[in-house]
DNA sequence: CCTACCGATCGGTAGG
DNA sequence: CCTACCGATCGGTAGG
């Protein structure tokens, strides 16, 4: 009688790896991998159900682990959540930082200000566009030490704003002081991830909506006065 | 020995009450006070640490009560997150229709679009302003049924805002199409529940911080353009 | 990264 | 509206 199952035993005709070689192979996915797959899971199911609504589980779940898995990569949920917040932050302003160096050297301030409002409204509503939504609506959840390390690049990004919208309150061209009309316009944008839907097929009613460039020119309209 | 304790005897000297009195006297409280502190409660909570971190347990002890005892007043969390949001919108409605009620017959469209910013500004930063917003950031977590209801009210409240934005747009006041512009407008508005700060005493902070009036101007003259 | 589990807590209920 | 309770689920962990 045999209680060792025979696939537990090396099978002597198995080819084997060659030597030396370490135990990962290029294709094989790492711990960074997982990870990132950690964090884009949790970003989705934390925009659809809240932070306090999602489970661990359902995480876990997500990219094919067990419960207890994902501690493994994060000390805590509130950990994960800081993560993806940061990471939303981190790729906002890098985005952001290239699109203004896009810009052609003597722009006017009207024109820089649209390809920050474009820049937002992609970070906001385009592809990949759960993690500031997740920041956005779940700041109340993380902790005050990952609060202030994301609240510096929220800084930063907003800081390239300000020159902006002086220049265009200077000369007449926005009818409010900056500070307050910041707080507005960033209001205005932002609520757009409640109602956007993005256009899709070519149904008259996918037509009829909007797409982010006629977004944001219907936004600057709105905001700025004519100064010729 | 007596095991009877003697306080549940009636005390042959006790004044009796008037006979063919029911129950209840004019100053006890009644069922439906309970209720509405349990509304009130429930919008305090949900705002503070929204619907999914907030539990019954937490909303009956804010009220005096043991745990399962809200549940003798709703069916199920859900509801009373229900309740709230329909009391928050029935009240802004009721405010509104009586802010527009008390202007003057023929005042204009942009005279009449500053009662609307104003009484949307003390919905949404006034006293038991906790409603709406609770409505605003918690809307996914409502129940098909009571969504439609408050959809309902909503879209009445959002109606009265649209021959003013028609008006001002036609007029050249307004830069944007109506429907986006009011998108926007609402936006811009409902976010300041997340920034703004009432000012509270006298200190030089306080005095820095916007009033509702001054919110209102500021917010009037960033979005409208002058027509003279 | 999985297995197996823990203590705490949650929404909700029966019966009074 | 309270007492006493239930089954389910939750975030997290020890050990491998």
């Amino acid at each position: 009688m045999s209680l060792a199952d025979p696939e537990l035993l090396p099978a002597a005709d198995v080819p084997r790896r060659p030597r030396g070689r370490p135990r990962k192979t290029a294709d094989e996915r790492d711990d960074g991998n997982r990870r990132q797959e950690l964090i884009n899971g949790a970003a989705r199911l934390f925009r659809q159900q809240g932070f306090a609504g999602t489970t661990t589980r359902d995480i876990a779940a997500a990219v094919g682990m067990r419960s207890g898995s994902p501690f493994y990569h994060f000390e805590s949920k509130e950990a994960l959540l800081g993560a993806v917040m940061l990471e939303g932050m981190r790729g906002a302003l890098q985005r952001q930082q290239a699109a203004l160096a896009l810009l052609p050297a003597k722009v006017c301030a009207r024109e820089r200000l649209r390809a920050l409002v474009r820049n937002h409204f992609d970070v906001l509503l385009g592809p990949d566009s759960d993690f500031i939504p997740v920041m956005l609506y779940e700041w109340r959840s993380v902790n005050p030490a990952q609060r202030s390390e994301i609240n510096r690049l929220k800084d930063r990004y907003e800081a390239d704003w300000v020159p902006e919208l002086q220049a265009l309150h200077a000369q007449g061209a926005l009818g409010s002081e900056p500070v307050l009309a910041r707080l507005m316009i960033f209001g205005a944008l932002n609520w757009s991830a409640q109602w956007y839907v993005p256009p899709s097929g070519r149904s008259a009613k996918a037509r009829a909506r909007a797409s982010l460039d006629e977004l944001t020119t219907s936004a600057l309209q709105l905001f700025l006065k004519e100064t010729t």
